[in-house]
RNA sequence: GCGAGAGUGGCGGAAUUGGUAGACGCGCGGGACUUAGGAUCCCGUGCCGCAAGGCGUGUGGGUUCGAGUCCCACCUUUCGCACCA
């Protein structure tokens, strides 16, 4: 916690008489425990709301602003939703596997088991001193037995429906760490650590398939109240493209090895395999001028001729031994002729095949007909190995023989050089194509997704074991339901090594254990699973917590779910989400949810920045949330963060903005004291206290929390303009407004006003309509356009009325020359008089 | 490159269906109370100008009685995805 500090001005600002905020929220957080006022009865409460925010990982570095701006803006939502007589659940826990918790702990030297309790308990007494209504009665621990024997369940319910399974995956190895990496942890190309280059090795992993919901997650996107940036990033994610698989026959490699001379006509019959190609320009085939497989496409072997298996190998390896980020991130284009051709079924002309590492083996089905004339890609490809390039599509002003001028043409247009399709566009010639190929068995329509399945394997410590066990006899089997947790044992040699595997591979007496179906000897899944299982069925559990016997209650789960709003960070728009998505639909698949959805309204939070940029350690701008609620108290700081800026865009935070939250604060307090019991409220503070009911309760559910404090300091400048006694009346509805930014001040000045129970057992204040309106205006007068002045004028003045009170206003007269040419009168606004 | 968003005072940011641009707060200036003020309270504060007035929402056009808001072109910038065929 160095260059931290912030330049606090010495000694404590003034304060009014009797608001201390450190005794008054001390005070408060005791009587919240001891009232139970925040714990939830979950089986009888009326009208219930889910309220949900993203948990936290509880690192050592203790509570972040960024999570605190995110739980303040979910905390006031619910608080608000409380005083519109919502019984409202608002859970927390703790996301505490993965792998940063366990790179901390080796560079530490402790172990995680001893390092998250205590972030946790250090964790927790931020949280509350922040003032969160939480439920701490059904908080959840990602590492507690008691819960991922849970996690370990899910899986096992994904395995019986063979939803998950085990293949082969590329994964990033630093040979010098000895450990996989996540492609975060991969920087140009080097271990994020050591700097060592980082390799690709093929590890066998499981599998989640989540690419069979691929369309559904799509689809129902469309009728969920989630943040339009979420829903975006996710259809971007699930990446929908529609086109064609289309079938190249293969010419026998032994017969035509060697003899490029050779004449190859569509009667020459071949036994050679055939290759598959996804392609979204089917309309484009006749200018495929060869084929292109991923380096590490299975039929490579099949494919290439004695001659060229040396280089296609060396290129192989040389693919392999890339690690997956620089392989994705080069551009220059490099690849290998196999020596064999195959046949366009359009044109019936022999291609060659080459594979090439801009080809990827994980999307489509791993190989590409190439169309060099109108494709960036395949034009930089064909350039560099002279291959041919074909007009195929001509745009407007080109024909069938117009150059191209060092670039591939991607625009519209009509075919050209494509035998009966000439002429036809490009939108019907993806059609009739797909068509014409389908009816000589060389294709079909298809819809392909960018979304892959999950892999789930980490070859780490730090999770809960995967729930399989390997048998000689009887092969893979899950772990029975009622074995379970399977316990993640305490080791002190918890670094990964260099067998690829996870470090609980060097515990015999860990893994070594009898088949639960045959009983012989038998081995368990060393890996353990990715954290993003843990968090993605978390918000099931909260309301079951302390159920041993089930994952999570039906009748609880009925009531309680799907989640009413969850409010949390963008940069969860995908994963998280998605695969919470994922969890919850096949566990609705499964007969276990009656929802398939399970966050009805998602709203994404912007970001904390500060002196414009992110905070972050090495940048030295980092907020110590403790320093600034010690020195202002924590009604202030939630204030001051929720009034930065709009939470659904985030804020700059800057040091000396916070004083002026708090001096409507010490106001308030002043107000409330000062306030004269008796006193009948001012008509005019009145209707300006009706106006910010009105206000600020339209603020809140929209979450634009910081036009709703404004309209509060601006009430609070009108009910002490001029230093004038307050009535009882006119603060009292104030202090119900306030209280879901400010708790603690809010319930100690509502018993000031001698009330015997919680602010929050309150209903939110009604304004009256009748109330917002007086019965004259300030008309706006523009002459020509030009803005001069306004008059005050009955409410619904006519057009001449209006005209002539302005005519008589000498400041705006003078500007009226002459015959108005045109008189514009918006009712209640403005009079506009063009002359 | 693709997708989504954002450009408004010295600063963070407000602005209904197109209808007083700059709410609210910070900062700054003046005053009151004070031994004192970095506390509190009051007043002021977009820019130019003594004033009348003029000019102002990234740039250039357009629509309109009227444009921060709508349309066209461009510039800058943030975030996400990125050889996705």
């Amino acid at each position: 916690m160095t260059a931290s500090v912030p330049p606090f001005h010495p000694g404590s600002p003034e304060e009014p008489l009797g608001y201390d905020p450190s005794a008054v929220e001390a005070r408060w957080r005791q009587r919240w425990v001891d009232r139970g006022t925040h714990s939830v009865d979950l089986t009888n409460g009326a009208r219930p709301f889910y309220a949900l925010m993203m948990f936290p990982y509880p690192s050592a570095e203790g509570l972040h602003v960024g999570n605190l701006f995110a739980f303040t803006g979910c905390d006031i939502y619910a608080r608000f939703q409380r005083l519109q007589g919502h019984t409202v659940f608002e859970p927390l826990g703790y996301d505490a596997f993965g792998i940063h918790s366990e790179n901390f702990a080796l560079k530490v030297g402790k172990h995680p088991m001893e390092l998250i309790p205590s972030n946790i308990r250090n964790f927790r007494r931020q949280l509350d001193r922040a003032g969160l209504m939480v439920d701490w009665g059904r908080s959840v621990d990602t590492t507690d037995a008691s819960y991922y024997k849970w996690t370990q369940w899910v899986f096992l319910q994904l395995y019986k429906q063979g939803l998950a399974y085990k293949k082969a995956g590329a994964v990033n190895w630093c040979p010098s760490c000895k450990t996989v990496l996540a492609n975060e942890q991969v920087i140009a190309g080097a271990c994020e650590r050591c700097g060592t280059m980082v390799e690709q090795r093929f590890l066998e992993q499981w599998f989640f398939k989540i690419s069979d919901y691929a369309p559904r997650l799509l689809t129902n996107l469309d009728t969920l109240d989630w943040s339009a940036t979420t829903i975006q990033a996710q259809r971007n994610w699930i990446g929908r493209s529609e086109g064609a698989k289309l079938r190249f026959r293969v010419l026998d490699p032994l017969t035509d090895a060697g003899s490029s001379a050779v004449a190859v006509t569509t009667e020459m019959r071949t036994a050679g395999p055939e290759i598959e190609v996804f392609t979204t320009r089917p309309d484009t085939i006749f200018g495929a001028t060869y084929l292109v497989l991923a380096p590490e496409h299975p039929l490579v072997d099949t494919l290439t001729t004695p001659m060229q298996s040396g280089v296609v190998a060396e290129y192989r390896a040389r693919a392999a031994k890339q690690d997956l980020v620089t392989r994705k991130t080069n551009k220059e284009k490099t690849g290998e002729f196999t020596g064999s051709y195959a046949v366009n079924p359009a044109t019936g002309e022999m291609i060659p095949i080459w594979i090439a590492d801009y080809v990827l083996m994980e999307y489509g089905t791993g190989a590409i007909m190439a169309v060099p004339g109108h494709d960036e890609r395949d034009f930089e490809f064909a350039t560099v190995f002279e291959l041919p390039i074909i007009r195929v599509v001509a745009g407007e002003g080109q024909g069938a023989r117009t150059p191209f001028d060092g670039a591939a043409y991607t625009g519209d247009g009509v075919l050209v050089n494509s035998g009966a399709f000439d002429g036809v566009s490009v939108g019907e010639g993806i059609a009739k194509i797909t068509a014409w190929l389908a009816s000589k068995q060389a294709g079909e329509a298809v819809t392909n997704y960018r979304l892959h399945d999950w892999c789930i394997s980490r070859q780490r410590y730090w999770g809960p074991p995967i729930p399989i066990i390997y048998c000689d006899a009887c092969g893979t089997v899950p772990v029975p339901e009622d074995q379970l947790p399977v316990v993640l044992p305490n080791i002190p040699d918890f670094r990964p090594d260099d067998s690829g595997v996870s470090p609980l591979a060097r515990h015999e007496e860990w893994y070594r254990v009898p088949c639960p179906q045959c009983g012989q000897k038998a081995r368990r899944e060393t890996d353990v699973s990715d954290t993003f299982l843990d968090s993605a069925w978390y918000f099931l559990r909260y309301p079951s917590v302390g159920r041993d016997d089930v994952a999570f209650d039906p009748a609880v789960t009925k009531k309680w779910l799907p989640v009413t709003t969850y409010i949390g960070g963008n940069e969860h728009a995908v994963l998280h989400l998605l695969y919470s998505r994922f969890i919850t639909m096949v566990l609705h698949d499964a007969g276990m949810l009656d929802f398939e959805e399970p966050f009805t309204r998602f709203r994404a939070h912007g970001l904390i920045i500060r002196d414009g940029a992110k905070m972050s350690k090495s940048k030295g701008n980092v907020v110590n949330p403790d320093e600034y609620i010690e020195q202002w108290g924590a009604d202030a700081f939630r204030t001051y963060l929720m009034f930065l800026g709009p939470f659904e865009e985030g804020g700059d935070f800057r040091d000396g903005g916070i004083s002026g939250v708090k001096r409507f604060l010490d106001r308030l307090w002043a107000t409330v004291r000062d306030a004269d019991p008796a006193a009948s409220a001012d008509p005019e503070v009145q209707r300006k206290l009706h106006a910010t009911i009105k206000k600020v309760g339209e603020d809140v559910p929209s979450l634009s929390y910081n036009t709703a404090i404004a309209a509060m300091m601006e009430y609070m400048n009108v009910l002490r303009k001029g230093e004038r006694q307050p009535a009882r009346a006119e603060v009292e509805p104030l202090v119900q407004l306030v209280a879901p930014f400010a708790p603690h001040i809010a319930e100690e000045l509502w018993e000031m006003m001698g009330h015997g129970t919680s602010v929050f057992a309150s209903r939110w204040p009604a304004y009256d309509p009748a109330l917002l309106e007086s019965d004259t205006i300030e008309l706006v007068v523009q002459v020509g356009g030009k803005t001069r002045g306004k008059v005050r004028v009955a409410k619904d003045v006519s057009q001449d009325a209006a005209l002539a009170a302005a005519k008589a206003d000498s400041a705006i007269g003078k500007f009226i020359t002459g015959e108005p040419k045109k008189v514009i009168l918006v009712p209640g606004r403005l009079l506009n008089v063009v002359v």
